[in-house]
DNA sequence: AATGAATGAGACTTCATTCAT
DNA sequence: AATGAATGAAGTCTCATTCAT
């Protein structure tokens, strides 16, 4: 009875070098995607991890559930740093954190962008919603966000912000700029 | 052996039926780059060109060159369309026009965000930058965007929600709403 | 568009380079399959017939149509083998020829038994039970085999004895004397 | 390091815990074989015995030694079977009951078939000739089966027909008529 | 110029076997 | 003795690219 942990349940507890190799993987695997793109090669993961390729696999049977086991990391990680911000500045502090990784991590975004696609990933993303909702709940309750605004649309800014930004490979002022703009239209009209 | 075209040279002009071929295959490219993403197969742009392979790689012996190939005919085409618009809300129409073409073709964006990487496109992308600074400069001469909104960031923001558009499917409604945020970021704060 | 041949069909006729690495690839297979077992890998087979791996694939996409492939010609090099024998004693010359390839051709069974599981070869198997109906018929005309037997246990115990062969590794004098078994069931019982 | 007994061999005798997993296993291996054929995985047969499969490949060091034991029983099963059938129709009914069994046990004959190949089992095989001597000789003394015939041909039969009925997946009265025939050809002539 | 067959590196995946725990 | 994680060779198949026709 190997280990794959498709979702929630955990199963027996891992073997200390089992954990210690699945981690190494999933890090190797998120440097490797972010360098490479979301087709490098398993091999190169394996190598990068300083395993042989059959524990990849061991690990994640398919490169898909290898992907979605990053994403998955991925969204966890992007929900607690959520969770850390408060206040009615919370949700721009949040897109210029998001914004400032994407630039560096090639997958933060390649991945979000799949999400909805090949790997399924509804919870995860669920909960990446739900904690954006908090926050503009936050901003409009205190006025730094127009009360028209919705989640949906905060959503596709966010993700639309973080592809332009991997791709565009802004450099500081512009992406400074870029958001200013956003959070412009985001505020209340100057009355 | 001639019949390669890299960027500028167009070197003696090419037989009728090799100028057909050449058309044939750049529609079927973006059809099919559309359909299967970036990594579909030239042997699949062959097929739906119809022409043997061995033709495809005569007139882009690479599979980069192809793609390249077809953003530049995409760029011409965008700053075909931004010509065409005039006033103070041509730029708002552009985006979104743009932002509704990137909905169904999904090259337009995967092959944008490759712009600046593998492909090499700097007067093609330069180009439409002009293009969409005309326009840029006419919507602030007409008071719609705020006169501080540079260049870049407008570009940015172009990318941006373009990529969005695409990897996030939105429908029509959350597609304007989004636009409205946007827009409402480069208007002029209401006085 | 390349040239699978799936079955009836034959498409534009092959170049002829491309005959004859399909022919060599198939007589490769046949030996290779003969000697090694039906799970010998397609590598060895592209060895052996001294093209690529990649030829292997563009003629048989699968290694289940390579396997149905030689099924096929073997299948109809039987049947016309078949149709060379005449009068009563031409069931039991076939079931001899049969048995003693089965013991220096190991495909020739091993794929037989296959042919009704993963390969479909319906028709090419239908054809030898036609040619060996009319054996059996003439060898009843004839007196030499009693006419309550029926064409499906003859297939069956053509089918055994060849397998019984194969994996056997009968001696001449052993073979002789297990077909004369059956034989002697054949034969109308002395009277 | 002890216990692999290779063939005859005792050695120390193994811990209770130990005894109950080589059955266990070997078990397994025989469902598992037989349902999935040969190659099935060995991780297969650990999974349904419910042991590591470190555990299997310390009581057979090499798949081989697995596939080695379960014929040794299986053959080991048939003897037993052979012993209990006695009288001139012994020879007859034991044929009927083993490719009764041949029809749903795959790995009967698949693995009967491997005897003579990879696997090593002289004496298993060697024992099971003997009764099956037994059951001819028997058969002859009642004037059921010519005198002429001798066990090889009759080992062989057994052999094919099994096979036969392995891979053809014969329905009752197809395997009642195969062997009819047989039967008639082992008896003496009428008369 | 076009064709399409051939090439061969490389991708993903499986599995017998070894070895640290 | 048992466990189960790790190994790595090997297998099937894909595809960009080359080259004979």
């Amino acid at each position: 009875m190997p280990e794959h942990r498709p979702s929630g349940d955990d199963g027996p507890p891992l073997r200390a070098d089992a954990q210690r190799n699945r981690a190494r993987i999933l890090n190797a695997a998120e440097t490797v995607f972010a360098e490479l793109g979301a087709n490098a090669s398993t091999e190169e993961v394996a190598r990068r991890a300083g395993v042989a390729i059959g524990t990849v696999f061991r690990h994640f049977p398919t490169k898909n559930d290898l992907l979605a086991a990053i994403m998955k990391q991925l969204l966890a990680r992007l929900v607690a740093e959520a969770g850390e911000l408060n206040g009615p500045a919370g949700l721009f502090e949040f897109f210029e954190r998001l914004v400032a990784q994407a630039a560096e991590k090639r997958s933060v975004v390649e991945l979000l962008a799949r999400a909805g696609m090949d790997l399924r990933l509804p919870d995860a993303v669920g909960r990446l919603e739900q904690a954006l909702g908090g926050l503009l709940a936050q901003a409009q309750a205190g006025g730094t966000v127009r009360p028209e605004v919705a989640l949906p649309e905060v959503m596709a800014l966010l993700i639309s912000v973080c592809q332009g930004a991997l791709h565009g490979g802004w450099e500081e002022g512009l992406q400074k700029r870029t958001l200013g703009v956003i959070f412009a239209g985001l505020r209340p009209a100057a009355g």
